[in-house]
DNA sequence: ACATACTTTGACGAGTGTGTCAAACAAGTC
DNA sequence: GACTTGTTTGACACACTCGTCAAAGTATGT
């Protein structure tokens, strides 16, 4: 390679993480991202083209690192523990920061400004994502067994549940009570 | 009255809440509602100050007339079928215009240029006013006895879902997709 | 008819946003 | 040392945002 780039680009990604999790793609100026990676905004459009490509390059990071962390909470040999620890990591990673940061891929999917094809793709796939670990989970025989619905619904109602969560946090701001309203849930799908 | 209001203030505010609710507060302009109303920016600002305060004017008929309709699907003598009416109507309202218009608050409670707390309060008193309503609909002791969680708990699971939803017709955009998993909740919670 | 009290109107200031582009630059290759 | 190829840089064009304000307009009360 010839003309490489001098900038840092896992650095440089993760900053624009970092702001666009606090202030949401559409609130979020190019500006803001050249600002908190030190590369010019120049510099950011030469490297990625626009906003949504940049946007969706962070996603993908931020997605597989999501992932991973919801795979290794429902590890819990104990299914009504694997439910509390994914419920866990979820509130605990929204309400991190201050001010609470919230959730990056329900910010997105509720923006008015981010409702592109390519975004709304990147967003399925991650909560279908999401959906699988939890189904797979919850397809034990044991777990089936105790479950008051079929796994695939319970799968359902349980990212469901996590996308309302999320609200209830910007409403409310109280990680207590969200943590209740998680337990009451298990304890209806799992008595 | 001497220099009296020259426009029709309920259909303006009606059309302020149809752009609000179709882009969201951040997204929307003085001037996006001036066009739409046919009142000039200005005289909108003489009127209701600013945006944030037409908003909240805005907020304040859009939540009365919410729960009153709330109220009414609530109403069914039969408990899983009073459930079901309320998650019909928000799931309707939800996904009515093309394209669909989602659910005002949310898009509020989600918008990061939405963080004042007038505005968060406002959002408060209405779910407050929703989660007041479903607790007295399901403490019925014909409710209380089939439901499989205290009805404090079971009132907070369903706003909480209501809350959930929304999200989930912003990324799949499939009302019957959102009807199944409320009627998996309500399965679960009154089987 | 005239004063009053408010609204309407359109221009203004100051700031912010996206994306583009030509020129300067840097790092390998021949 | 010259060439190639991509990056960096800062200025640019253009559109949009909020909120303000002076001047013109208008319906009512006297």
């Amino acid at each position: 390679m010839v003309g490489q780039r001098q900038f840092d680009e896992r650095r440089t990604l993760e900053r624009a993480r970092e702001v666009f999790w606090l202030k949401g793609y559409g609130a979020t100026s190019m500006q803001d991202i050249a600002t908190a990676s030190g590369v010019l905004r120049g510099s950011l459009y030469n490297a990625y083209r626009d906003k949504e490509t940049l946007f969706l390059r962070v996603f993908e990071g931020y997605a597989e690192e999501f992932l991973g962390e919801v795979a290794r909470t429902l590890a819990h040999p104990d299914v009504d523990q694997a439910l509390r620890d994914f419920f866990d990591f979820t509130i605990t990673s929204m309400t991190t920061g201050v001010p609470t940061r919230g959730c990056l891929s329900t910010k997105t999917a509720i923006d008015t400004k981010a409702e592109g094809e390519r975004i709304r793709v990147a967003l399925r796939e991650l909560i279908d994502g999401m959906e699988r670990l939890l189904r797979e989970r919850i397809s034990t025989e044991e777990a089936r067994s105790r479950l008051t619905i079929p796994p695939e619904e319970a799968a359902r109602v349980l990212i469901t549940m996590t996308r309302g969560i999320v609200v209830m946090e910007r409403v409310y701001q109280d990680p207590e009570r969200l943590r209740a309203t998680a337990a009451s849930l298990v304890e209806a799908l799992l008595p």
